[in-house]
DNA sequence: GTAGGAGTTAACTAGATAGTTACTTGTGGA
DNA sequence: TCCACAAGTAACTATCTAGTTAACTCCTAC
């Protein structure tokens, strides 16, 4: 069934995608080749600015497509059908776990930030899609608030940032510190370890 | 007095250094020019390759000067003569200022990990540069535990990476959270509540 | 004072790099 | 069936880039 034509812009698009989300993750906006993208994904050069135009806004391009895919993930969590502390764990499991399986997309903001996120200034899309979690960690909080588990007046941005932090800071730099504690951090247990006292630093800080 | 020759091994040497520095940080080591640090810093491009070799050398060098530097500022708190409380306190304040003031330290790492420690790993120096933190740290959770303060059997590395996550990704990433929340996240009064939520994380989590 | 090594310079090179040109080939609609 | 236009290709270019060459000049130990 599977039409074989020669011809498959849509193919091509998205194998340029991918061959660029994994250089510009692998070696940064500057260190990431235009030849090597092309190469990667089997595809003539030219392609790549038929359709993306230039290497900004193929990178732009690639950094739209991995807000939307966290975004669409966020958007499957329904926390707002768990009790608090539940809906907390699971929000903290998920981040841990999204960085985890999906290391491009700390790799690719990291490299954002490096450039005083200049690439996703001029993105409309992006500040768009707000994530649906500000709005559900309010009514999480409000909720535990009423229910006299979790600490008052907590920001739910502030809240947002630190259950990212935890998880994301120990994934994205595990490389250096596992180097300077002699510890592989990126083992199985080491991983379980750091997931289990994420959730201990969120939800200790929420019951005191 | 001070012999203004027309040669100074030490400054020439001093100025790449420095050139590097926020040429590495500003680009990553993919998108730094050599030529660039070289006009940076006035110096002829030659002399770079006479004091540190290579491009990949000067990243490295670059990358243990910024270590000890860090560590040099670490040993200078005491926290053993402070109450736990007040330690932890100490603790947070100091990581977060120190990266808010040296925000190369963070771009190196980033980029660093980008290249899964690759340069790091050549380095015998860092390695050996302990941070005194984890032994510090170790001192003051067993201090708050047998004083009835804190809670018990904390990994102190655990804790050590979670006191770095809080304020290190806020700090790091607050470029694209700026942009996301809509919001000036490094104007001088988000610092600062992110610094008091910061402790109030760190201290909540240990009280609970 | 001077020999010789260290500090410094300008000009160069081989290969890489983002982006382009001018062309061929396949395909869907008339 | 055929053709207009989109998909795809190869070869090219101007510029950039890390690293080098070969010369010159200052400094210091004797």
């Amino acid at each position: 069934m599977t039409k074989t034509t020669k011809r498959n812009p849509e193919r091509t698009k998205e194998l340029i995608h991918q061959a660029a989300l994994t250089e510009f993750a692998n070696r940064g906006y500057g260190g990431a080749r235009v030849d090597m993208i092309a190469t990667r994904a089997s595809v003539n050069k030219r392609m790549l600015y038929h359709y993306y135009g230039s290497k900004d806004d193929l990178f732009l391009y690639v950094l739209e497509r991995a807000y939307e895919k966290i975004r669409s993930h966020e958007e499957k969590l329904d926390l707002e059908n768990l009790v608090p502390e539940d809906a907390v764990r699971e929000l903290v499991k998920f981040t841990f776990s999204y960085h985890h399986k999906n290391p491009e997309f700390m790799r690719l903001l990291n490299n954002e930030n490096l450039y005083k996120a200049e690439h996703i200034k001029k993105s409309k899309k992006i500040k768009q899609m707000h994530s649906p979690f500000v709005e559900l960690i309010t009514d999480v909080l409000k909720r535990g608030e009423n229910a006299g588990v979790f600490r008052k007046n907590v920001d739910p941005v502030q809240f947002y940032v630190t259950v990212a932090s935890v998880a994301y800071f120990y994934l994205s730099n595990v490389y250096t510190l596992s180097h300077i504690f002699g510890r592989k951090l990126d083992s199985k247990s080491a991983l379980a370890e750091r997931l289990d006292h994420c959730v201990d630093v969120v939800l200790g800080y929420l019951r005191s």
